[in-house]
DNA sequence: AAACACTCGGGTAATTTGGGGT
DNA sequence: AATGTCCAAATTACCCGAGTGT
């Protein structure tokens, strides 16, 4: 049989570090209250890094939209 | 000062070479943020390599995923 | 043998994209 | 300069029942 017990039936590491998940454009814009298309302008100037599925999506990452939301909840 | 444990012990104990590692669906949608249905469509659409298990299920090989992340990534 | 999570198909809503205009 | 809305096309998300689990 099999020798090995069971170390590990399904490992859940993607090699996704923790602050390097992705967010959809509607997530964004919810949490800043503002249109989808207005976090996609942010993005286009540079101020918002992004990622995009193979389908030309966008996706955000986490912890820069976090930070950016900090930034701008607290009146500077 | 090595905080990373070790990233990859299977292949030791498989002998898979580096890089070769298949990933399932459900691996790679959260990686991309995406259902895993979204992963079929590109790999139907040849966007993606594939392997299927002997009962039709896909895998995917976790080197081309990772390089197609970095690829589509807008950091400068 | 049974149970559970995941994946397979298809089909149909919802979201996103890009450009243009207020 | 910055944001919200309209449009059409494309992409993605959720629904189901049935099969797989290197």
């Amino acid at each position: 049989m099999n020798g090995s017990p069971d170390p590990e039936r399904e490992s859940a590491d993607t090699g996704v570090p923790p602050g390097a998940e992705l967010m959809t454009p509607a997530q964004v814009a919810k949490m800043f209250h503002v249109d989808p298309k207005t976090v996609t302008r942010w993005a286009q100037a540079g101020k918002l890094t992004y990622m995009r599925t193979l389908g030309g999506h966008r996706r955000y990452r986490r912890d820069e939209v976090i930070d950016l939301l900090r930034n701008s909840t607290d009146d500077e």
